[in-house]
DNA sequence: AAAATAGTGTCTGTCAGACAGTATATC
DNA sequence: GATATACTGTCTGACAGACACTATTTT
């Protein structure tokens, strides 16, 4: 007997021994005690308000380009528990499906997006973390054209909307006791949603403690206020922020995910200072991701001002 | 009713409301076919050869220094499955404790060592990947003083080796179609062990397929080849000290786990030479770590040259 | 012309890589 | 003195931050 796995041309194969036969029919998995493991996506992506963009060209201020802002889709929970609440896309691993497998399902039936990058960012298992029971989340984030992409529409059961991101900072404690290196910093996390008659506004503060366990590379992660979030997500998102915006301060071109096929190199600048939430200067940046992109000859039009030249990803 | 979640002083509560009560009592988790969830844990070292060190003073060349390798900790499983193949330490993650406590458990069990910082590495949930059935694998990677620890003692049961590591690389196909980045790279992984009688060689050749898929960042790893590794270990091991190796590169200090309290900086030099698997100037080294490292006032002494500081780590 | 954005040139300081050269211990 | 390692000085080129400057379109 050989078991071979089978996904993506995978040519690993494993013979049977006798023994192991022996072993295997006495193995009961089920004897065990597991935990349900759920895959929860953090989907990011930048764009302008509903509003802002349908009242611009009636207002006064025609010339002026549509603010940028740094968004994270969430889901009303329409059943217990956290009914009500809001909560990061996610659902459980089914059996025969790959974590990532999951992570791109979810991703789908939310945003009809087949096939988006996903990174890991942490797994959150912690004891009580979720009245049901045992249940792990297996936490990523994707970068999406969010302006270019139909939300699935909403029902009943189910709701989906974006939700502006402000992230502010602020330094607890800093000790660096020889080569202990602890500290607190604590992280107040607004999420805010203007689109329908009322705005919808959802709050958390999140200590990060560093030094203080050795998990998660040496930082912990505390809730100390939350309002409006579904479990533990308040903590989940601000560490996928930061996880997030320290890949891109390494290598930003994981954000071209977030652009259309053509843009201008101002579009592209205002993405990262979106997602890095501090202002850049266009030369510079011009000068640092010049390698990154290719010339499509052609240029943005409409605008009342001097039109861009549009650029799409280059070959690096 | 109300949950507190409690670890680490979680001051995140859910008040449970009627509806919650009631929907609760109707949720079986039991229901729903769950995995086995493991920790893996790649526990890296650098240190030298046993044989080299004793022998060092005996030889003619008693002015060399011992030569630093770097290793990773193996266990020779003996049961079924895979009973006699190496594989990386792990254990299945238990009710009422997180993954990263697992990884701490496991890492402690071997080693001895009772903290250690622990990274994430990545998820690996393919069917088929455990002959046992649906069982996920977390891998975490560990940076730790091998020299400083005592393996647990061997038995019948159970037998943990230091294995050097080998990876060369080698460039398949490059091809970057209009912004679609594939290419695939074939690693090829070996491990030794020299300690015992006779040599122990562990191969794996692993392939890295780049845009071929939009999981683990757009990178899939599948196993070429294999020769006394357990399970699909192979793979994990090259995609952690790919990882590991990237980490460095962005910020060396998580390398000081590797040392004891005081070290000299050729010490400290060897260390990122072994895991970066690659040279680097001393000039150039000495600079860059200037900010990290404290002096001692005391010296290295009984070596057949110039001696040298003794440096400890500083607080940044 | 005013408004608004598009895009360039250049100075600065920092930092990594390369390499030459000096220092100091043991045998 | 030979050997081996310890440690420093300096040149280079790449690059990031800051800022002044020019260019081009619509209203």
């Amino acid at each position: 007997m050989t078991v071979t796995a089978e996904r993506g041309n995978e040519m690993y194969q494993y013979k049977f021994t006798r023994e192991d036969m022996e072993y295997l029919e006495n193995y009961h998995i089920e004897k065990y005690e597991r935990p349900a493991i759920a895959a929860d996506i953090a989907i990011f992506s930048v764009h302008g308000r509903k509003e802002e963009m349908n009242s611009m060209r009636d207002s006064g201020n025609f010339r002026k380009m549509p603010k940028k802002e740094f968004k994270i889709l969430l889901i009303r929970r329409a059943y217990s528990p956290f009914r009500n609440a809001w909560a990061l896309p996610g659902g459980f691993c089914k059996k025969g499906e790959d974590v990532y497998e999951t992570a791109q399902r979810e991703l789908a039936e939310e945003t009809s997006i087949h096939h988006a990058y996903l990174f890991l960012s942490d797994i959150f298992g912690d004891a009580g973390r979720d009245p049901r029971g045992w249940i792990i989340s297996n936490t990523f984030y994707s970068l999406i054209n969010g302006e270019a992409c139909r939300l699935r529409a909403g029902s009943d059961a189910w709701e989906a909307k974006w939700f502006s991101i402000s992230l502010s900072e602020q330094c607890i404690s800093e000790k660096d006791l020889s080569a202990q290196r602890t500290g607190e910093t604590e992280y107040r996390l607004l999420l805010e949603n203007t689109d329908g008659e009322e705005a919808i506004r959802l709050t958390a503060a999140v200590r990060e403690r560093r030094g203080s366990s050795y998990a998660h590379g040496g930082k912990d992660y505390v809730i100390m206020e939350n309002s409006g979030l579904a479990f533990d997500h308040g903590k989940i998102i601000v560490n996928t922020i930061l996880q997030l915006r320290k890949n891109v301060e390494m290598d930003g071109r994981i954000l071209f995910e977030l652009m259309p096929e053509k843009f201008t190199l101002t579009e592209l600048q205002k993405a990262f200072e979106a997602v890095l939430g501090r202002t850049l200067l266009a030369a510079n940046f011009r000068r640092k991701i010049a390698g990154w992109i290719a010339e499509t000859g052609e240029m943005a039009e409409g605008a009342g001002h001097r039109p861009a030249k549009l650029f799409k990803r280059g070959d690096d």
